[in-house]
DNA sequence: CGTATTTCTTAACTTAAGTGAACGAGGTGT
DNA sequence: ACACCTCGTTCACTTAAGTTAAGAAATACG
């Protein structure tokens, strides 16, 4: 499990030895089964994650009704906005599946960067890859209908099709379970 | 001018009048005109953009159709994905009034975050907290209407409304120019 | 100043998403 | 085995966005 997170890592630093070794006896790999909610409404957390297996999404409850925004899967990192703002959370954070998660507390990540500078750096660099990634989804999601998305996320994440709920699936499309159904039989009419 | 960076900077870290220095004579302000093109589709680029002055947005060109994806006005930075991810752009960026901006090269920022170890500190945090933002506005498009998007944008951005062009602020949100007017118009109706 | 061009609005019609309800399949628990 | 519940799909109907076209308003420019 630990090779998974370092593998990760050496695409930003490369780490010696001992450092793998401090990072090691931090004692921060967690099992988490389905459901478990990590993170609810209301709530202040100093948490952020990194999945090693499974699958983690954010929802929140609008109307009584669940509208779930992300999912984050294998080698991927998530800190809540909650954690960077210092505000109670918006939203709710649970397990999809059964997941091994790295979980860190921003406490110990100020710890660790002051101790290793190089960390720091890493940070830094994770941080802007997300936000331009990010950007990038968004300006997609922005300029493509309901259609477009589901065959987008096709190509990009065909595994989420798989493994989540068709549900959560839509509100992650931006529209309702109903509307989704209807699409993905057009789509299978046009294909014949 | 200057002083409206450091007021920015000293949100994030404090500056020596060295350092102060060291900034200013880096001479990085530059004016736009209204219209400019900073980036094209194709291109590749190192520039960050820090606005002090005026307006720029990001679009695309699909089907021959712009398609803008964001607005960045006074004190906000922006650093195109094309930047971070060191390939072409798919998109264009452009000031739509005249600007005053901060240009940054990336050759230079690696420098400077070498020679002042709080610089990339600060770099950390910004994109931290960028990405957090960015977190929250996707999941608000995501979980509203046009006509809600329209309505939180007058909340949060009522500026935005006055100074960019229709057709610009349609495709912000997701729409077509002729169902922007229609939404305003049954806004303004339900409120009579 | 007047013409050209772009921008915004309106309207009629088409298409797709939202809504409410019903049904069947699959899973859970007693 | 049974009742229960969640989930996905389908249908009929409503509502809103896309499309095409036309005209009014604002802006740019010679």
């Amino acid at each position: 499990m630990e090779n998974i997170l370092f593998d990760f890592i050496s695409k930003y630093i490369s780490l010696t030895d001992d450092e793998k070794n401090a990072i090691v006896s931090l004692d921060i790999f967690r099992s988490f089964k389905k459901g478990t909610t990590l993170l609810k409404e209301g709530q202040k957390s100093k948490e952020s994650y990194f999945v090693l297996k499974g699958c983690i999404r954010t929802y929140y409850i609008l109307d009584s009704e669940e509208k779930t925004t992300a999912f984050y899967t294998e080698m991927e990192v998530f800190t809540p906005p909650c954690v960077v703002s210092k505000t109670p959370s918006e939203y709710y954070v649970s397990c999809t599946e059964d997941s091994i998660l790295l979980v860190s507390n921003s406490d110990m990540e100020v710890e660790v960067n002051s101790k290793f500078p190089k960390f720091e750096i890493m940070c830094r660099i994770l941080s802007e890859e997300l936000l331009a990634k990010q950007r990038i989804d968004f300006d997609e999601f922005k300029t493509s209908s309901p259609e477009q998305r589901y065959l987008n996320l096709m190509q990009s994440r065909p595994d989420l099709i798989q493994r989540v709920p068709q549900h959560q699936l839509a509100s992650y499309l931006g529209i309702k379970p109903q509307s989704l159904s209807r699409l993905r039989a057009r789509i299978l009419e046009k294909k014949s």
